[in-house]
DNA sequence: TCGTTTCTGGAACACATGTTCCATATTGAC
DNA sequence: GTCAATATGGAACATGTGTTCCAGAAACGA
């Protein structure tokens, strides 16, 4: 006559559920742990699919959907799928379609306010693809290698030399020797000379590489100085003669490709290695 | 006996769909346009709803959605439903979601990761909010303010000097006459004391501020020479002396302030100056 | 005005849905 | 090994589904 299990409340939205899933995992049954992985594994699917079709692709019956719905304090299978709507519901549009709603409230845009949202839209998409495009253990790599050098020298011409004149002003900032090449004419190959295997080098260039900084990169790489680059192509000259390279496609506007990423990515390379450096002398000094 | 209606081929996905309706929109029948408005109005809806329930918040019968739907080329309502599931699917999931899934899937990550991670956060942050804080006629006006000077000096320091040089680099490639200052100590104020009313300048600083830029920036306000200027307050030295200036409170991660907006803004004004001139000159050459 | 075409509302239908139930299989305790 | 408790698979069911169809209304042209 009891009621057959504790159905208390079950979750308001779906991160408590997820939280309550992942609590929970290890003491379900197979059949409902099942379901768990592939429900947290293909959230959309559990949102659009119908019991049936979740069903075939999770591999357990309908009935089991159910049950594990009932598990965790809902009605019924609809109940818990309610939640995984919600989800794509309240998750925030994306900044394209913003763009969109943006151009159809007002009714005739300035020109320049068509390219201010342009770049703003590109500058979002290109540090949403550098995201995914670094591979952590190479950008560890890189720190590490660039931590350990007497002096990082900075290789950046044209377009890409901002870039290296904030990591410049950065490094300054946190006591780590840098020098930046390419400002005045003449005298870069005069301090190239000076770079050793104890030192390292930071290279930037995108298409079209300047030949310069590609020269410069490989007459380094030659005397045995440890190159790191960041480059928009695995065929670029620089990926060929560096230790690492890392690859970032800036997403373009009318023509002119964003910086936004290739910032992001400099002020995080150059903090982490500030970061790995202090860390490195902290351990010393507590060991004298 | 022949087909009641050209069906060819319903649209690929949402946004095809979209433009259809738009398109069409006009020449829909009473009903079907009420359909389409709703459908536009409430996507999610659709998505989610049932013919009967979209129905009758639709205030329709169920039966004029699945003609709504035949006459864009599905075969019924729930073809046409398809497409808005997806739109909700393929919708990139918000950046604090994949970096949830990334810190989940990779037991320990690296610290050099998080930082990463942490300058993409905040440059994502930085670009949402420059998104929402420039008001367009004042971008405008700055534009038509710089587009129309002989010369533009560009004034930072330290931090804003990466994004003045870029803007030097590309005033350079549009053919903008500009003159960068702060490069070689010493001559500044000499090159500053070349500009007149008809020159402009654009000057960046932000907290804490460099009181050269301030000064320089104040003296070039008070010979009558048009200042514009970005910076991050509203009590900034700048703001005071500028014609027309812009906040952008870039997000910060490890107490490193993101320059990624800061750099968006920079590259839609300078590219929005070089268009303006062009238009400019379009327009004298085309009377002469 | 009439005749034709198009559009609309609503009932009827065939079907797929989520759920329930129960016999069987599996697990765990003693 | 025996027994109880729980988990599972699968069939049966009631309900809600999307769709079709047709009579009548509305719009349109002559």
């Amino acid at each position: 006559m009891s009621e057959t299990s504790e159905r208390p409340q079950p979750p308001q939205d779906f991160d408590a559920l997820r939280a309550t899933i992942l609590e929970r995992r290890s003491e379900l049954p197979k059949r409902l742990t099942q379901v768990a992985a592939y429900a947290l594994d293909h959230p959309d699917d559990i949102a659009f699919g119908t019991a049936a079709s979740i069903a075939l692709s999770a591999d357990v019956q309908p009935s089991t959907l159910v049950r594990f719905a009932q598990h965790f304090g809902f009605d019924g299978f609809s109940g818990l799928q309610l939640l995984f709507r919600a989800r794509l519901r309240e998750r925030t549009s994306t900044y394209e379609e913003r763009l969109r709603a943006l151009e159809q409230n007002s009714t005739a845009l300035a020109e320049s306010t068509m390219i201010f949202n342009g770049f703003i839209a590109a500058a979002h998409r290109s540090i949403d693809a550098i995201g995914a495009a670094v591979d952590p253990e190479g950008f560890e790599r890189a720190v590490s290698l660039l931590a350990q050098a007497d002096t990082i020298y900075l290789l950046a011409k044209r377009r890409s030399y901002p870039i290296s004149s904030y990591m410049a002003y950065a490094f300054g900032k946190l006591k780590v020797r840098c020098q930046l090449v390419g400002t005045a004419a003449g005298i870069d190959d005069d301090l190239l000379a000076m770079a050793g295997p104890r030192d390292a080098a930071f290279a930037i260039s995108f298409a079209p590489y300047a030949s310069e900084s590609a020269a410069q990169a490989r007459t380094l790489a030659g005397r045995g100085v440890p190159v790191v680059s960041l480059t928009d192509s695995a065929f670029s000259p620089l990926a060929e003669c560096s230790r690492e390279w890392f690859e970032v496609v800036e997403a373009d506007h009318a023509g002119f490709r964003s910086l936004s990423a290739s910032m992001a990515f400099a002020m995080a390379l150059t903090v982490s290695i500030a970061e790995k450096r202090r860390r490195a002398q902290d351990e010393v000094s507590q060991a004298g």
